[in-house]
DNA sequence: ATGTCC
């Protein structure tokens, strides 16, 4: 190891399940070529590809530092928006099940099952892969205000489309619009608490809004893209004199042709991801218009899977860094001068998607974060999906969650019994941790109404 | 996460 391993976790959250490999990985990250300060994991931290989902790495790119599709993951830009209705909830509840009726039809979820918009072709696709939500916007799918409150306005500058392989744009051609699978979803919430009254506040979110999550990544692309990459990167990290202690971990130096085509294509799969999150906030909108003659506008769009070029201070010194967030959201205090897209000059939010049938969050970025300014993304599995399919049926959750109050619309029984709550972590605890470690305050509490699940 | 193996 290069730097020590952090885990910001109660012992509670640590990984603890057999065969949950997740504290190994973070080691391992420890001895990637560059690497500064330490291997950091989240309070949600849990076994992934070479990475723990949950991890946080930043390299020195002027020192031989790399890049690692596996610190950001096969779900490039995966992400939360998070939207807020024009009404309160006790106002919504007797149309909330036509809603949700709306939602469930209107939503496209699951394996393959295709998108709200079809691409005309490569063509169309280069220019969403270097235009972003913006290009869907300036399509008509959506308002400019909407890029206001998105992560880096909507768009990522450096993409190149030319970097992206012609099976990744195939797959994602008829995908932009719509969900997925696994934990992907899109619930429909009220505001159950406020924590922090002025910022709370400043992010239009008041006691008994109802507010719309959405959290979905890349689709088939960014997975292609994830692919395509690690393959190089597998061939050539000897040829750089780069040692790993697991393949999954392929990377090469972020200045080197190999890193630097990843980052455009990286790049142009995150703008994809913001596309697509911009589609479904359009179906979000005519689901609320036509059943409940309500208005929704956008709080923040913020990724968690993805690496970024920041400055940072090492040592006392500023360097600029890759950093690698795997499952692990930025979280920058107030005035950060990345940050053009801060709401009302309160900080980042930072979206925290719980499980269905347990709340939700909003976090903001606060000073003294030394996780390199980023916190938790969710609850995190504790669970595999193979136990979760042994002890749950998917009907039963169905039925237990709507005695509940909790509308639930799946796209198949199996995927969700494989995302029942009893998978994960207890995601209060896990904000309980991220703000006992100083690495966001809590503004929000959200809890759920019904959810269209992926 | 993922046309759950080209």
């Amino acid at each position: 190891m290069r730097v020590p391993g952090i885990v910001y976790a109660t012992a509670d959250l640590l990984p603890q399940a057999s065969g949950d490999r997740a504290l190994e990985q973070v080691a391992a990250v420890a001895t990637l070529p560059g690497i500064v300060r330490a291997s950091c994991a989240m309070p949600d931290i849990h076994w992934g590809y070479g990475f723990p989902i949950g991890g946080v790495a930043a390299t020195d790119t002027e020192a031989g530092g790399v890049v690692s599709p596996g610190g950001v993951g096969f779900d490039i830009s995966c992400g939360v928006r998070l939207l807020a209705a024009d009404t309160d909830r006790d106002v919504l509840a007797p149309r909330l099940p036509r809603l949700m009726d709306v939602l469930g039809d209107t939503v496209p979820r699951g394996m393959g099952r295709g998108g709200l918009w079809r691409l005309s072709g490569r063509r169309e696709m280069d220019e969403l892969l270097a235009g972003g939500a913006r290009y869907a916007v300036e399509r008509g799918h959506g308002t400019p205000r909407d890029l206001e409150f998105c992560e880096d306005r909507g768009v990522l500058e450096d993409a190149d489309p030319s970097d992206v392989g012609e099976r990744a744009a195939e797959r994602g051609a008829r995908q932009v619009g719509s969900l997925g699978s696994g934990n992907h979803f899109l619930e429909v919430q009220a505001v159950e608490r406020v924590y922090d009254a002025p910022v709370a506040e400043a992010f239009g979110l008041r006691p008994g809004r109802v507010c719309v999550m959405i959290h979905t990544g890349s689709r088939g692309l960014g997975h292609q893209v994830c692919t395509d990459h690690v393959r190089v990167m597998d061939r050539v990290s000897a040829h750089y004199g780069i040692d790993l202690p697991d393949r999954q971990l392929a990377c090469a130096p972020v200045d080197s042709p190999e890193g630097r085509a990843y980052l455009r294509a990286m790049a142009a799969a995150a703008n994809y991801g913001r596309a697509n999150r911009q589609l479904l906030t359009e179906a979000v909108r005519r689901a609320f218009d036509t059943t409940a003659g309500a208005e929704v506008e956008l709080v923040y769009d913020i990724s968690h899977n993805m690496a970024k070029l920041e400055t940072h201070e090492v040592d006392g010194v500023p360097r600029r860094l890759c950093v690698h967030r795997k499952g692990a959201t930025r979280a920058l205090p107030a005035g950060h001068p990345d940050l053009p897209e801060e709401p009302a000059g309160a900080g980042q939010p930072v979206l925290v998607p719980g499980t269905m049938g347990t709340a939700s969050y909003v976090l903001v970025g606060k000073e003294g974060n030394d996780a390199f300014h980023s916190a938790c993304h969710g609850a995190g599995r504790v669970w595999s999906r193979h136990q979760a399919l042994r002890r749950v049926r998917g009907e039963q959750l169905r039925g237990d969650l709507e005695a509940t109050g909790i509308a639930i619309r799946p796209a198949t029984w199996r995927g969700l019994a494989e995302e029942t709550p009893q998978a994960y972590k207890d995601v209060d605890a896990v904000v309980d941790a991220t703000a006992g470690a100083g690495l966001a305050r809590p503004v929000a509490r959200l809890v759920p109404l019904g959810v269209v699940k992926g």
